[in-house]
DNA sequence: GATGGTTCGAATCGTTCATAACAAAAAACC
DNA sequence: GGTTTTTTGTTATGAACGATTCGAACCATC
């Protein structure tokens, strides 16, 4: 039996960017998108149908329907697994309210692993491990926490990291400086800023790769981005920021990785100055960029 | 949500011959054989489309497109439910690397409700929703972002949140002014950092109440602490904020239960600042203290 | 065996569909 | 820098679609 989304998730590397929209948005709504007209698809992916049949050509299906047909057996076989039904039949067991805080949460990490591929990841990886001239990264009202710990992550790994507090005031020279080989990195949440649209705007105008961090009923930057990042949310009764860090940790492991010796080589160098540093007055605070030990 | 295979079974009496033998096809091959064309599922009721079309319209649907856009988001609803942990689902088994990382988060987060009872949860929460003089939030150098995140959130739910970059410093003033009904809260990770044991011990001495978040192997403060909510962080290779950062957001949830009605007018009176700030000039950075919108 | 009320499918209409062919645009290559 | 190759949206077309109409078939009751 075909997996269609194992099968997207495999050959995600192998598509053109605008059939990695419609994957995208194929995997954001998964399977529900998949099962109107390709022209629905595509309106959901920002392209045209006949990009979502070459989606499916090359997927080895010989046509749309045969698509369809697939996902439907795959919802078939899923909806009437033994395990699904045993547990949906019965009623959930009833949980404190920590509890269920704590078991939503989890269950927006285990669908983490289905809306953000591995392969994009590593392609983001790729990305920021090329050792680009400037690395920009920078968030929203809340997100820019989350920025500002993959900044600080990233910095101990590979040289030229910048977190921009304000990507758009006194930080705006950092695009104009270096124009080719610089990556820009933008969370963009739910509520999306229109400042978030400038900066991307921008960015792209100056020639520079972009990486977008966004929920899963994507950023309308999405489209100018290189590559999308998409986690879930939840939003009930308040959207969850463990996804996007687990996101962000995963990256840093990935750029870790992709980075080889090198960012081996400069996190050590990291840690040797963090010990002179941290003895003498411990943590005396520091501006944006980011400096010294851990904790 | 209406559920169309529960209302088919349940309108089975008041249905027409034909009609039943759709209602029978459907859920013969249920849901797959209602997502295609109403000449497919007549075909295999051995019926015509428009006695498809008037079942449909007899289950209070207006048409065919609406009647299928219920079933998928019942097909999603079932298909995302809380439960596909066991299941076929996401690519198991083939243990990328990113892989690897995502699935012991996940473990760590599954550890989280067992190393943190939901009941100190609920001790700190109501610590701190007693509306207090003060709540004094910090943290280390990196932890001190999910401190910064816990002040935000928790400024939007009750007052006299303080978060204090640098408690030992020119924020020392805070914890000589109000001396009782002061929560002091702080985040202590591995690698202690001997400042915190200063805070702890300072806080105490001025009669504060002290919450406590750190790792497993439980900072050298814990001692003094009325409330320790420890997280697992794993360490292989790196520690994972994951946990933390659920802990925060589970922490949030509770003091907002235990706020009631109070914490809900607290946060509308945000909204609406929100908004009639959002709209002038899209947010033009800001200090420490927590201020205006989302994202 | 006529009557009134349902039930149902053939025929039909206007729309949307999937798909192929094509051309413009972008990328990659030498 | 110019040329191939790839990518991608536009257009065209015939088939299939959902929805409506309408008359035939059916069933009960008198």
């Amino acid at each position: 039996m075909i997996r269609i989304k194992k099968e997207i998730f495999d050959r995600m590397e192998e598509l053109s960017p605008s059939e990695r929209k419609v994957a995208r948005a194929l995997l954001a709504d998964y399977p529900s998108s998949g099962l109107g007209s390709t022209g629905q698809l595509a309106r959901a992916a920002g392209t045209s149908a006949p990009t979502v049949l070459r989606l499916v050509a090359r997927l080895g299906l010989g046509s749309y329907a045969e698509f369809q047909k697939h996902l439907r057996d795959e919802i078939m076989h899923d909806l009437n697994a033994p395990v699904r039904r045993a547990e949906s039949e019965a009623p959930r067991e009833d949980r404190t309210d920590v509890g269920r805080s704590l078991a939503e949460r989890r269950d927006l990490l285990d669908r983490l692993g289905s809306t953000v591929s591995g392969s994009e990841i590593e392609r983001a990886a790729r990305l920021l491990a090329s050792e680009p001239k400037a690395v920009l990264i920078s968030g929203g009202y809340y997100s820019r926490f989350l920025a500002e710990i993959l900044a600080r992550q990233l910095d101990q790994i590979t040289p030229n990291i910048d977190f921009l507090p304000d990507p758009l005031g006194y930080n705006v020279g950092k695009f104009y400086g270096a124009k080719r080989n610089t990556v820009v990195v933008l969370f963009d949440l739910r509520r999306y800023q229109l400042e978030a649209a400038q900066v991307a705007a921008l960015a792209k105008r100056e020639g520079a790769s972009l990486i977008v961090i966004t929920d899963e009923e994507i950023s309308p930057i999405a489209d100018k981005a290189d590559v999308v990042l998409a986690v879930p949310v939840g939003g009930i009764p308040f959207d969850s920021f463990a996804p996007l860090m687990v996101l962000v940790e995963v990256l840093v492991e990935a750029v870790l990785r992709a980075a080889g010796q090198k960012g081996i080589d400069r996190m050590k160098l990291w840690e040797d100055r963090s010990y002179l540093e941290r003895t003498p007055h411990p943590q005396p605070d520091e501006a944006a960029s980011p400096s010294q030990e851990a904790s």
